[in-house]
DNA sequence: ATTAATCTTGACCGTTCGGTCAGGTTTATT
DNA sequence: AATAAACCTGACCGAACGGTCAAGATTAAT
């Protein structure tokens, strides 16, 4: 139990309804009204908790930039490029599938020209990226990938990954308008690591 | 000299001014006003040419869906694959980058879940990847490529190429503040032809 | 030169937006 | 039991939205 229980439960509730009113019509199309009918609660109630749109905007968007920089995990616990781009392609993969939401408001946000978090792309993001790109850039000297630009193949990796979230509408439009089948995704996501890894090089 | 000049040069202003405002904002943060403003014109005058902003903005979209199934000319051309892929891929980041503004309209409309254009998938770009899946699969056959599901095939090619227009934004934050030179965008276009290419073991 | 068709536009309309606030209710503290 | 703090919410506000319209200006057709 926590100490301030109606708050912290309130702010879930808000936070939850938000995700959904959020990706399913873009910050603009949002509105406060569809937001608070979503979690149940009186529009007031939700100024009451978060001051205005954007501040509850921010919020949604803070726990999405730390899912997104938590899925490297693996990538930098494992030692070779193989294990270590199938993990992080596979965990990217997997967040696509189970929060494809989250991703389709990172995407709107980044294709506005991300006013709010370009703050947090310079700095954590870019910090980020420069760690991995540096542990990709050993793998190159050593012979083990071939050579390239590091950056690319990590712009290349998000833009596969997060395609099956944010384009799924296409995706399914073209699948008999049906969502892809757990068996379905199995096979993309296999066929996506197999591709980037053998276009490194790190196979065979 | 067209037979209705003045209306000719109207609505290539307003579908001008359109392409941008909806881009930059969104199809709901755009305005009447805001493309109003762009194109020069007053609010009026665009009711005068597109009776609702909706139709205004299906406009657009019809005119990106063409670009969008035209890029597929030199896929159709070639025999091989290396060529009709390596084509078509290199035709896609031209587009990304000449023509990033529709790229980003077209990415909206699909995150919103494709509410105007939904027809026009289900229909038109369907029977468009079903030819070019057939196609694939003949060199699958031929086992001049790797076996594959094409169509996770024709996903991944459009995730890549369309993340340098979509998320434009979020790779000028990773690159110092500056969006990509005409050498990085080469190199990016080289990158992702070779490891696409050697993913499905056309090359080698 | 006259008529008809097309084009232009400021002013206006109903609706919905994000946000406010006063006053009441519930919960926590002493 | 009394007081304080936190929570709740219907009613309201100014601003901005998409869209309309009447009346005038311009262009095309005869």
């Amino acid at each position: 139990m926590h100490k301030n229980q109606i708050r912290f439960n309130n702010e879930r509730r808000i936070l939850a309804a938000a995700v959904k009113i959020f990706a399913g019509y873009g910050y603009q199309g949002a509105t406060m009204r569809k937001i608070a009918e979503e979690a149940g609660l009186p529009k007031a109630n939700l100024h009451y908790y978060f001051q205005t749109k954007e501040q509850l905007y921010r919020q949604v968007l803070d726990g999405i930039f730390k899912d997104w920089l938590a899925a490297a995990n693996t990538f930098d616990e494992c030692e070779e490029p193989v294990e270590a781009l199938r993990g992080y392609i596979e965990t990217k993969m997997d967040l696509s599938r189970k929060r494809p939401l989250e991703s389709r408001i990172w995407a709107e946000e980044i294709l506005r020209g991300a006013p709010l978090i370009q703050d947090q792309l310079e700095q954590t993001l870019a910090a980020w990226l420069d760690t991995r790109v540096k542990r990709i850039t050993v793998w190159i000297n050593k012979g083990t990938i071939n050579a390239m630009n590091p950056r690319i193949l990590m712009y290349m990796i998000w833009a596969v990954t997060q395609h099956f979230a944010d384009f799924e509408s296409q995706i399914r439009a073209l699948n008999q308008q049906q969502n892809l089948s757990d068996e379905q995704f199995a096979e993309a996501k296999t066929q996506v690591v197999q591709t980037i890894l053998k276009g490194i090089g790190a196979l065979d």
